[in-house]
DNA sequence: TCTGGGGTCCTAGGACCC
DNA sequence: TCTGGGGTCCTAGGACCC
């Protein structure tokens, strides 16, 4: 269902809060080590590994640091910086605790990533009070019980309050009256809309367009010509339109999941067989966990495969009948690999995961003889995984000493279980 | 500088069908 | 004998977001 989102069109118009909660992953980090407050903190890793920053504080950013850089530029830039690992059952928690917060002031209420939301605020004033009054009191009431900052863009359309909340950063309300939006967007750079990445900022700087209000001037017709319907929604866009798209749903609806997936990038490149053959195990056995927690079988299965030189392929294949069994999927994978691989250097393998059935469907090979022990089975081993970690258990074949350094004893001796 | 991991959405071409 | 047109499914790649 649509809701009205166009300031022009609505017969009412709607208030929508997106609250930004500032340097997620490092506030939540300085909350376990209160050492680190006031000091330039990466959180992503060791400067010294494969990786990129998650998160910068502010004095981090300061030295030219943000998300997405190289874990070792980072440390070019700022040596004196402090990094430190992730803690993503942290930030989920956390999560949860500004979730349960924002539902105090709406029923609507959608978590769009771990540390972002949105909220459907429309007829709540009799309540809180006015919009500004309103995200004044939530914003306190996130800071009394988290003691996490946040920052929060009220406006009448979701993008147009996501745009507002990231120029109120940090620690700040911002508010975009309902008609304001276009002269709201005018003087910002183009790379603040949602949506405009680096290739499309450099397309548009290309046309020497620069600024949202020199999109908004624009003849739509040649946006069009030059960036077909994508250049229809910027032209959307810069006059603060949601115009279609994920923006113009509804706040608050919950949607499966379309794909699942897991990948991984190795310390150093490799081209020993057991190693590869091993970690695709190991990423099935975590996809197919995963597909049995949501319920999903699914029916397309897709290799990821990153070489030395950064070229990256994907191969997928459709199976006859969608699958959440381990064995299935690693068959599957194992058949795209070996078709597929160059011999050449690995640095990443993937394992995707979609074309989701619910229904009854391809059951009956769980429920029937000896796959009903299977099945039991891989019940088992969700269980054990939940008390012991992830390489608790595996069903892989080959899987090399250097796999099993952090892994557990298996406590039980479970079908399928390999020992070296 | 040397580039993570989890997602979503879009495009484009080919196969296949009617 | 010169070559339709629409719809759906599948695959590969890429932009983008946090």
């Amino acid at each position: 269902m649509k809701r009205p989102c166009s300031p022009a069109a609505a017969d009412k118009v709607t208030t929508v809060f997106h609250v930004d909660m500032d340097a997620f992953f490092v506030s939540v980090e300085e909350l376990f080590d209160p050492s680190l407050k006031g000091k330039p903190v990466v959180v992503g890793g060791r400067p010294d590994q494969r990786g990129v920053v998650s998160a910068a504080s502010y004095e981090a950013r300061k030295f030219g640091l943000h998300s997405a850089m190289p874990l070792r530029t980072a440390y070019q830039k700022c040596p004196q910086a402090i990094f430190v690992d992730g803690h993503p059952e942290r930030y989920r928690d956390y999560s949860h605790r500004v979730f349960g917060i924002l539902q105090e002031f709406s029923p609507l209420v959608e978590m769009a990533s771990v540390d972002e939301a949105y909220l459907d605020m429309t007829g709540t004033e009799r309540l809180f009070g006015a919009p500004f009054e309103a995200a004044h009191k939530l914003h306190q009431r996130v800071k009394q019980a988290t003691q996490l900052n946040c920052s929060i863009g009220i406006s009448a359309s979701r993008m147009v309050a996501k745009v507002s909340s990231d120029q109120a950063k940090p620690n700040g309300i911002l508010w975009v009256l309902p008609g304001e939006e276009a002269r709201f967007l005018a003087p910002l750079e183009v790379r603040r809309l949602p949506g405009v990445g680096k290739v499309t900022e450099r397309q548009l700087h290309d046309c020497g367009i620069r600024k949202v209000g020199d999109l908004a001037k624009l003849d739509e017709r040649f946006l069009e010509e030059r960036f077909g319907q994508w250049g229809l929604a910027l032209a959307g866009k810069s006059k603060g339109l949601d115009a279609g798209g994920w923006y113009d749903s509804e706040i608050g609806a919950e949607e499966d999941p379309k794909s699942v997936s897991h990948e991984h990038t190795f310390l150093e490149d490799t081209t020993d067989r057991e190693i590869i053959q091993a970690t695709l195990a190991r990423l099935c056995e975590m996809v197919a966990r995963r597909l049995r927690e949501h319920g999903f079988r699914a029916r397309t299965v897709q290799l990821k495969l990153r070489y030395k030189d950064f070229k990256t392929i994907t191969r997928a294949e459709t199976l006859a009948h969608a699958t959440m069994v381990d064995t299935e999927i690693i068959d599957a994978i194992r058949a795209l690999f070996l078709r597929n691989w160059t011999g050449k250097p690995v640095r990443l393998l993937g394992v995707h995961t979609s074309s989701f059935e619910t229904g009854e469907g391809q059951l009956h090979l769980l429920d029937q003889g000896p796959a009903e022990r299977w099945k039991k089975a891989l019940g088992a081993m969700d269980a054990l995984r939940d008390r012991f970690g992830e390489d608790s258990v595996s069903l892989a074949s080959g899987l090399g000493g250097r796999f099993r350094e952090r892994t557990h004893e298996n406590p039980v001796g479970l079908p399928g279980k390999h020992k070296r």
